[in-house]
DNA sequence: ATATGTGCAAATCCTTTGCATAGAA
DNA sequence: TTCTATGCAAAGGATTTGCACATAT
């Protein structure tokens, strides 16, 4: 694992101190576009022979997500996976295997949305689409 | 609980053994538009003074939204939510309560959506749209 | 010094499973 | 009878928590 810098600068600047294990659980993550749980996040860092917790994993990737720098996803009922795209974009999902694929936002146009309830606002869109084996 | 008839009929329908332990358990999701846990369920079957055991109600519940009888939703990475209503729509979450509320399906058009890659079909869209208090 | 972060194991929450009993076809 | 469903408790997977130790400010 290299180029750490800049994952401690991303870490930084969304107002998270950038300690040893955090940069490496978002390296981790962020290496590529990808869609992660926590405990793949986990098992690809004790195979590359890094030592962290499996506390300090779900610490730091609910710390991430909550601050922005990753994306939760709720894309099953039984455990959160983790997304390194943060800008806006949607997913297909197989329904058989649980594996997601990024859509990118142009391929999907609302051409109506619901304007949010009294007192509330957007916080974000979640879309799946579910996908089976024709 | 009454009005056990109709819904032991959409079992029927669904081709589920209307068992009577099976339609309490739907009877308490279907009775109207609503959005419930396996253990929000269980808990009003106990207080409603039904004896159903933990395992039926899961069991069941996987059932009903195998058949198509109930909707099954990913509203979080934590439990499955299950919805009453089964005709196409979308939901609001709260993102503080987890509360779900269904928008109906005018208030979304979509001008756009993509193809399914190649050897694959919909089976389905779900779109959550994350709202906080403003 | 004082705050904060880390690691371990235990605890918790949600869900499934094994198996004996009960009920339906 | 023979197949299917139920209930209980135990097991399982994902995540959080408590607390002592280590590290950063």
């Amino acid at each position: 694992m290299h180029d750490l810098e800049p994952i401690a600068a991303r870490l930084s600047a969304g107002g998270i101190q950038p300690t040893p294990q955090r940069v490496k659980v978002a390296a981790m993550l962020l290496a590529e576009p990808q869609h992660l749980t926590a405990d793949q996040i986990l098992a690809r860092l004790r195979a590359a022979g890094e030592r962290v917790s499996k506390a300090t994993v779900y610490n730091t990737l609910n710390l991430l997500a909550e601050k922005g720098v990753v994306r939760q996803l709720a894309a099953d009922g039984q455990r959160a996976w983790f997304d390194s795209n943060v800008s806006p974009h949607f997913h297909f999902q197989d329904v058989e295997t649980g594996a997601l694929t990024d859509i990118a936002p142009p391929e999907v146009q609302f051409e109506r949305l619901p304007p949010p309830p009294p007192g509330m606002e957007y916080a974000g869109i979640e879309l799946f689409i579910r996908l089976r084996r024709v």
